[in-house]
RNA sequence: GCGCCUGUAGCUCAGCAGGACAGAGCAACUGCCUUCUAAGCAGUAGGUUGGGGGUUCGAGUCCCUCCAGGCGCGCCA
């Protein structure tokens, strides 16, 4: 909007080799502080250089061909060459009266147009409870996919099951070997297996309901009831953390599915016929050093099983194919080194490696008190997601993840977060809604009409505190096109602390009921935007919006 | 050894696409509840942005280098 009639200023302002700078994004930023104005662009500097001309002569040019009096009350050039900006009163109630009309169509720009995205995250494997790591994928997950779906875009959210291979046969053959033990028949328990508790849950479970039926079996003879059993359990318990921790997906890909119904050999099969795939050491392997991944991997072994990288081959392959126009996973970043051979697929099945964008996210460092827990799903020594999200509350762990970027690590100390816990940021945003609501109820008491249209008088909106919380409200489009873009939700979780922050203070000063009738009413429209949009933005963190506190 | 990520206030973290005097929460200190929720508000204090070079009108942000921490570098999954 702004930055459109900046656009129409820099091009009528007589710079006429503009046409060739190719201006896609004009900057426009709030400045830090307030008494600079309302908004700011630099971009008087950044043409200087461009022009190889004056800043002050640039800015003095666009200022000259902006004409929008009933916009800006005041167009100044600052400092090194900054355009500064005084809006309107009138112009910021107008916006505000937009803001509470058209609601969604006004805090969500529609720059997905429809294109489709898939999103897939989490993708444990099933063979054992999630850890906290696993939840602060599954957080940042979540709300990049709300994001997206926010953004006018039709999102999949997709959870990769790697129910074949080494891994789900050694929790089935651990659960085999404490089930042997209760049954007192000797076993050796496998090398590398599961030693959580909840292998012997599900070895006590088969007991109770089979007895000694297996007592006699080697693991050979009874592995795929064993191995089904234990994976499917562990899956239905991720589902449900998951969904407690406020967390779904559309679609749960399994990789068996891949191996059975042929779509493994025929990804290999069609890379081997572009020449991708050939054999040496009688292994086969896909030519990834001809899409810049550093060294050639190997798809089937010597032994002729396949490695899991075959699967994951045909697992993006039929992703891709299936017609997204763009893919994201969010891995661990230990897995930061597939990333090479994961493009090198894509781009060896003919599609442009840009579809494929990964997010990784470090690791999660759990203490409790200063000390480091040492976590080791093998030998089953870790805390799960969901002793962690029932100790300190699902809000306050979705919250704290998405106030981090993605990229660094993160520590979470269980007794900080406790002691905390009255006073945490989450809280203090989630109270600012909490008493707006509380306001409500106060006015439906007194019969006070709390609906308003684009007809509502909002001039008594005059202090500085009402003004900003306008502002604040009004610019928050700009805020999420970012987060978009950068695929960043915690840029949300930071304006919902500075909005709840310019609502309490504002709350604090002044009486929202009980004031002459207009500017009552003024106020309480103001609130209900600032409702709207914590109730948006927590909507897309995934946080509640509790009506009390 | 090579690659990726990180280093910002005592602690945990932001810093928006290279822009103005580096911000928030916690902890510390001073005040504020007979008026719509004190999970709140007003205020004080706290910094050589890991070190050093460079590019730029301008660097926490980009480049190089060094230091520190984390994670990866299998015919493992």
């Amino acid at each position: 909007m702004i930055a459109d009639i900046l656009l129409k200023a820099i091009a009528s302002a007589a710079l006429t080799d503009l046409a060739e700078l190719n201006l896609d994004f004009i900057e426009v930023e709030t400045p830090k502080h307030e008494a600079l104005g309302d908004i700011s662009t630099p971009v008087a500097m950044q043409l200087a250089k461009r022009l190889r001309k004056n800043p002050f002569s640039i800015a003095d040019a666009i200022i000259a061909a902006i004409h929008a009096p009933e916009i800006f009350a005041s167009v100044e050039k600052a400092g090194a060459g900054f355009i500064n900006f005084r809006l309107q009163p009138s112009y910021l109630y107008e916006e505000l009266r937009k803001l509470y009309t058209e609601r969604s169509r006004y805090l969500r720009p529609n720059v997905g147009k429809g294109r489709n995205i898939q999103i897939e995250f989490v993708s444990a494997n099933p063979t054992g409870p999630l850890h906290l790591g696993h939840g602060r994928g599954a957080a940042l997950g979540a709300a990049v996919a709300n994001l997206f779906s926010a953004a006018g875009y039709s999102v999949e959210r997709e959870f990769y099951v790697n129910d074949a291979g080494r891994q789900v046969k050694l929790l089935g053959e651990s659960v085999f070997a404490r089930y042997k033990q209760l049954t007192n028949t000797p076993c050796d328990f496998p090398a590398n297996g599961y030693h959580g508790d909840y292998v012997d849950v599900l070895a006590r479970e088969i007991h109770a309901a089979y007895k000694d039926k297996f007592s006699v079996a080697g693991f050979g003879d009874v592995s795929e009831f064993f191995i089904d059993y234990a994976y499917k359990a562990m899956l239905s318990e991720i589902k449900k953390d998951l969904s407690d921790f406020g967390v779904e997906f559309d679609r749960w890909q399994s990789e068996r599915e891949l191996f059975s119904d042929g779509t493994v050999m025929k990804a290999i099969e069609q890379l081997r016929d572009k020449g991708y795939v050939y054999e040496e050491d009688s292994a086969v392997w896909f030519k990834a050093t001809a899409f810049g991944d550093e060294k050639d991997r190997v798809v089937i072994k010597s032994d002729g099983q396949y490695t899991y990288f075959a699967s994951d081959i045909a697992y993006h392959v039929l992703k891709i194919n299936r017609g997204f126009d763009e893919l994201i996973n969010i891995w661990g970043a230990d897995h930061h080194g597939y990333i090479p051979r994961i493009r090198a697929v894509i781009k060896a099945a003919g599609h442009d490696e840009n579809k494929l964008t990964v997010l990784l996210v470090q690791m999660v460092m759990l203490l409790r008190g200063g000390v480091p827990v040492q976590m080791s799903k093998r030998a089953g020594e870790f805390v799960t997601l969901k002793e962690v999200v029932s100790e300190v509350g699902r809000d306050i762990t979705r919250f704290i993840f998405l106030t981090r970027r993605p990229d660094s690590q993160l520590e979470f100390d269980m007794e900080t977060v406790k002691k905390e816990s009255s006073e945490n940021p989450v809280f203090y945003v989630q109270y600012a809604y909490a008493r707006i609501n509380s306001v409500f109820t106060k006015a439906k008491e007194r019969q006070i009409p709390l609906s308003f249209d684009g007809g509502t008088d909002l001039s008594g909106l005059a202090t500085p505190e009402e003004l900003q919380l306008i502002k604040k409200l009004i610019f928050y489009p700009m805020t999420f096109l970012n987060a978009v873009r950068t695929r960043e939700p915690h840029r949300i979780t930071f304006y919902l602390q500075e909005l709840a922050g310019l609502f309490h203070p504002f709350y604090n000063k002044y009486r929202i009921l009980g004031e002459e009738n207009s500017l009552s009413r003024a106020r309480l429209m103001l609130c209900a935007c600032v409702k709207i949009v914590l109730e948006e933005g927590l909507g897309i963190l995934g946080v509640s919006a509790p009506d009390k506190m």
